[in-house]
DNA sequence: ATTTAAATCACCCTTTCGGGTGAAGGAATT
DNA sequence: AATTCCTTCACCCGAAAGGGTGATTTAAAT
């Protein structure tokens, strides 16, 4: 990014000087000024689509894998941290007792949690639940 | 693609109108050669990223999503073509009975299917089944 | 013709899940 | 001090899921 701005500077400090020489040569050659304007336009059309293809370059690299959570969805619903845990590890594909033990709670602590989460979530199934989380990105 | 090609062209052809233009202002005011490269230079750098950017979109909302089934995987697994779709529903998050209204069986078949998926999956749940093939791409 | 694999369904039994209700302790806010 | 939210846990009950076994039908392969 950084680097396609530094060369875009650079070309336009190089125009300047290559100005300045068609400008000197356009009265000794006569060259027609559509000429002139049109090695211009050619050379910065293809700058610009460089440009415009170098930054879109890291989009591409990018989309795919990466995970960015959706805090303001997150908070939107009302889902706690705890809540968000319990998400987590049942999108893992553990069960009530698993996620019990693995956060030294009881298991109907897991329970009240799921239930409060499918209700956030407005689904009835731990795999809806999953799901859902995944498509608003309170998940990876 | 095509109305971007096309596009180009006619601002290409609009071009030539403004240089006649400027050419005839430039004799009248003056207007230094600077200044008329300068907006011809701008004006195609914009055009050329604008240009990029459209060639390249599409490349962009391509990656990322698009699912291409792992038919070897599938096939070294043993999964059926009816163990397939159960698996589609299941990771859709319907349960055994909505899967075995939708594909018109009964509700024992479909949980001898899940249980075969669970087999050759190597998995005890729903929730990991559909993880696992997920993985595998098995399932989008 | 016999074997093999897929798909279908049934019955039994245990575990897990999900819904509903209630409640207690703690932290943060008002 | 009162309120609100989070977290924790309990109990009950019914629904869903999962494990095991066995059986029938149909289609494909040998």
């Amino acid at each position: 990014m950084k680097r396609t701005i530094f060369f875009y500077g650079l070309s336009l400090a190089g125009l300047v000087f290559l100005l300045k020489y068609l400008e000197y040569q356009l009265i000794v050659r006569e060259l027609s000024i559509e000429f002139y304007v049109g090695i211009v336009a050619m050379f910065f059309t293809i700058l610009g689509i460089w440009a415009g293809l170098k930054l879109t370059q890291k989009k591409v690299v990018m989309v795919g894998q990466e995970f960015i959570l959706n805090q303001s969805e997150l908070e939107r619903i009302g889902i706690s941290k705890r809540e968000h845990e319990v998400l987590e590890l049942m999108a893992k594909g553990f069960s009530n007792q698993e996620i019990a033990d693995q956060l030294f709670v009881s298991l109907n602590t897991i329970k009240t949690h799921s239930s409060n989460l499918f209700m956030k979530l407005e689904v009835s199934r731990r795999t809806q639940a999953v799901q859902k989380a995944k498509d608003l990105r309170l998940i990876p």
